[in-house]
DNA sequence: CATACTTTTGTCGAGCACCGAACGAAAGTT
DNA sequence: AACTTTCGTTCGGTGCTCGACAAAAGTATG
């Protein structure tokens, strides 16, 4: 019984007519009508009024009620956390955010994440559906459990989904925080590209590839990391992963901090240089804007490997205005191949400090109303009145 | 009707017997009996001989038939073509090659495609069930059409599938040359791998990515374009597409060849420089370990970004022994995250010259064994005697 | 303002696919 | 030769889907 292919029309949220939905799934009118029974049953649609008569009696409209459920989104990231609380369209409904040590481990971050979801929850327990999170580290997303994690001693391979679920009994799906965000873009700001790039410039530097429509994680869970792949200016600087010549070792925030502070400037973190920046010191733009271009460099080498159609810059560093956008267009633009750049669009990221709980929330939303969960979710509600199902 | 998935077990080539498949599926034996009887009237499944008895009466097997259709693959290079014949496992039935200009056009080219083909099934005309190939420059995937070639003019936005149609009335299915080797090498020899990239190095310097399990094409079908990415010490070396600093203008077989032919050496390409390494010449076996120094520079920059955990190593230059591979090893394994290269091997091309044909065969068995297909197919000679077919 | 017309809605019987059980047949064992 | 075990097939039952029909709820028309 499929009755996740009738809601996957209505799931746009343009209302429509029962008629309307026979047309386009060549379905009978009859059997539309039941499966719209179940998922008004379900809550999944609701009624929404009557559309104007073309003569007859008015046809009822039913539209996706992203309203049946609620998820919440999580963002961990390495000193702040943040959590929102959406409906099933992806709107959000409340938001949170807290200083938060990631480095303090898991116990310590899973306890705040379980009080911050009571309380967005609030009276509204019985309808979460899922929560989403993403974690600043590689992540194995089948499992939830993150992979030898820099940032983040206690938590390798620790079992993140278990702990959640002791205190919410919801699916809850776990990513790499870079991933995330780049969902979070995608789905809100470019719902009809398949080949999405996000990149985020802060501490570190890394990358949350979407290609032919879906995240690409690779082997491990680690790919899309940018940050120390070897850029010539970096040459003879050494990097706190070990090796020399990484990009992060020259282009992230702490890179450009610590050069800037050799100039005299009394800088610290990345905040600090967006400071300086918006106060117009002119070293400082000077400096985001070679960081752009060293940056610049390995997005050249990515879209040429990847071919993506928008790349999406984001992160702390890329809160500082144009400049950092400036430097990373400017040698792609120049590096990549014609055909790739043809149609390439580099733009800032415009869900900016919410891209990530904002791909967390619809991380869980994806599962939610995955066709799988509707079928299973239908049956339960469908009208097998003395069905086979006790077999 | 999903005879599909009693089909997907049995593709392994495995025998089994009825009762096997329907306790694996969860259907009724007399479901499975049914589903088998169309299968094997599709020709798909054979009878397999019985199993020995366990006491009763002994089980009849049944197994995929490879024999059922034949597909053919074709492999354009810039001035070679290859095709081969191939049952429905993958298994060559026949072989062809030939010295052919492809920028002699696509009339010519498609000629030689048309005469080779026909020559290839023969009589087994009737049994032809899809023709897959590849072109040495990108293409559009879903169109089946060449877009702005470097190397192959007059094939811009050609109508490739068209062409071919007109004489073989059966599915074509195009690719780029270094996708479908990807394809080849990991069907072939990778079947258990989902993220496999292909390294292509020749006239030109190419990757093929399949992430997630398929083939990754990219925006504009120009994903994985290694080539044309700066490196560090070709930079000043102008490159064929205009720009300078480009890989391809430092480690490809052309500019491997002129550097040769600087210290005295009489090379024109890299069939050259292949032989002069077999001949035990120490300066082409240093150029050639160079260049792979070089390649493995963007093979690291690569497997940061797509996180794989079998690159292959083939294409001309590729064939020359192990000092290209052992190249692009010494860099990779010092240039990549200790988390990615982990458990990631670097190999040499197991397919070798075969990879192309292979890769395109195995672009037409998927098309042909696709569930799709084989329920359309099945739906002509399924039970349905006097069913709703009529409507 | 009543009537005819139009269009949608809900219900109902029919057909088909699938399931499970039962039965006869086949092959090996005692 | 009788028994056991498993196979292959047939048969009735059930649910899903479809098309049809009457009721419902509007709009045009006199």
């Amino acid at each position: 019984m499929q009755t996740s292919d009738i809601f996957e029309l209505l799931r746009d949220g343009r209302p429509r007519t029962r008629t309307q939905l026979a047309q386009l799934t060549g379905l009978a009118r009859s059997t539309v009508a039941a499966r719209i029974d179940v998922l008004v049953r379900l809550g999944l649609v609701a009624p929404y009024g009557d559309a104007a008569s073309t003569g007859g009696r008015p046809p009822s409209l039913f539209a996706f009620n992203p309203g049946a459920q609620v998820v919440v989104g999580v963002d961990i990231g390495a000193t702040h956390a943040r959590a929102v609380l959406a409906d099933l369209s992806g709107a959000l409904l409340a938001e949170t955010r807290a200083p938060l040590d990631v480095a303090a481990g898991p116990e310590e971050v899973l306890g705040w994440v379980r009080r911050t979801v009571d309380e967005l929850v609030g009276a509204d327990a019985a309808r979460l559906g899922a929560i989403g999170m993403g974690l600043p580290g590689p992540v194995e997303h089948s499992t939830g459990r993150p992979i030898n994690p820099p940032i983040m001693p206690g938590w390798d391979r620790y079992d993140v989904v278990g702990h959640v679920q002791r205190h919410h009994p919801v699916p809850v799906l776990i990513d790499n925080d870079v991933n995330i965000m780049a969902l979070g873009e995608q789905r809100t700001h470019w719902p009809d590209v398949d080949d999405l790039v996000f990149i985020k410039v802060a501490t570190g530097i890394g990358a949350g590839i979407i290609s032919g429509g879906s995240l690409q994680r690779g082997a491990q869970g680690t790919a899309g990391d940018l940050g120390h792949v070897r850029v010539s200016r970096a040459d003879g600087m050494v990097c706190r992963c070990g090796n020399e010549g990484c990009l992060e070792a020259i282009a992230a925030g702490p890179a450009v901090a610590a050069r800037l502070r050799e100039a005299g400037a009394d800088v610290t973190g990345s905040q600090d240089v967006v400071e300086l920046i918006r106060a117009g010191d002119l070293a400082a733009v000077q400096a985001v804007r070679d960081a752009g271009r060293d940056i610049g460099e390995v997005v050249a080498t990515l879209v040429n490997l990847i071919n993506p159609s928008v790349v999406v810059i984001g992160g702390r560093l890329a809160a500082a205005g144009e400049q950092l956008l400036a430097g990373i267009r400017e040698v792609v633009y120049r590096r990549s191949l014609p055909l790739a750049t043809e149609h390439l669009r580099v733009v800032p990221s415009a869900a900016g400090e919410q891209a990530g709980v904002l791909g967390a929330a619809a991380l869980a939303i994806g599962h939610v109303l995955s066709p799988a969960a509707i079928e299973v979710a239908s049956a339960s509600v469908g009208s097998k009145v003395g069905g086979r199902a006790a077999k």
